[in-house]
DNA sequence: CTTCCTGCAAACAATTTGCAGACAG
DNA sequence: CTGTCTGCAAATTGTTTGCAGGAAG
């Protein structure tokens, strides 16, 4: 699991060139996704939250969120039954293995995605700015379970 | 405009064979689906329902769209801030462009998807069911408009 | 006839918002 | 100090559910 040590600070760093401000919340909700591993929801986020700040509430998590997405420093994974699951260090859009199971999220690759993207733009004339890649299946754990 | 008459049959055979029955409200929402065009959502599908079916309510169509997806015959595309899509023509998952302006959805296809999950798989040890992949971007006449 | 379906209203769940007091810069 | 942020509670939105009467098979 590679760890990033750049990723909290170019969090910081985009945050306040933008003229948003950091709190200690803010702090623990930009660690924890910069640090931690998995693809958290925001409830998740708000547990570890508020292990350090017990006031915090998820309101400030969704906000804190909502200034991440907005200075495009957290990549959203939206999901419409279930809720949305967040990923901090990986921000730009990548293909993810989704297990139907257990829920879990892997991240992967895709070499081919982007001559794929510039083959679609130019012949349907979309100016394509992102896109969004799942897989959804059973993970080699859950298989093994019965 | 490609319109498979037999999309229709398709629908009402899995269903009475899967024991779900067919009224004159489920009838009106599957011959939406398998005649118009677009990617409807469900109040869409609502409106037009209504237009022959005038005290027919949201839920049913919600009922039925469920029923169609019980019984594989639909395509749901999901989205969670917005409301969800139904594509009742195309059934099998196949990318989408999505204008991020006017909203609208374009199917594309992709050639190359089927050897790339079939890769995946094998890489990564996950039992590969179904995919998604959106593009989004701004369409073309949405280009033109300022 | 029996079981499934419709329509209505209430329930749900994730996320967002309004506001008053608190605090970062 | 001043404008932004927090915490709380209420609002929002798409979708789902429970139930009583009605219709499909």
């Amino acid at each position: 699991m590679p760890n990033d040590p750049g990723r909290l600070e170019s969090m910081l760093r985009r945050i306040r060139e933008l003229g948003f401000r950091i709190t200690p919340q803010r702090l623990a909700v930009l660690k924890f996704l910069a640090e931690g591993g998995g693809h958290p929801g925001a409830e998740e986020i708000h547990a570890s939250v508020k292990a350090d700040f017990p006031t915090t509430t998820l309101a400030t998590v969704y906000k804190t969120l909502a200034v991440l997405k907005a200075v495009g420093q957290v990549l959203e994974i939206e999901f419409s039954g279930d809720h949305n699951r967040y990923d901090g260090k990986r921000i730009e859009p990548h293909p993810h293995l989704i297990c139907i199971k257990c829920g879990r999220i892997m991240d992967s690759d895709c070499e081919s995605l982007a001559s794929m993207t510039e083959k679609l733009a130019s012949r349907t004339g979309f100016k394509i700015v992102s896109h969004r890649l799942d897989f959804f299946g059973v993970c080699p754990r859950c298989q093994k379970e019965r």
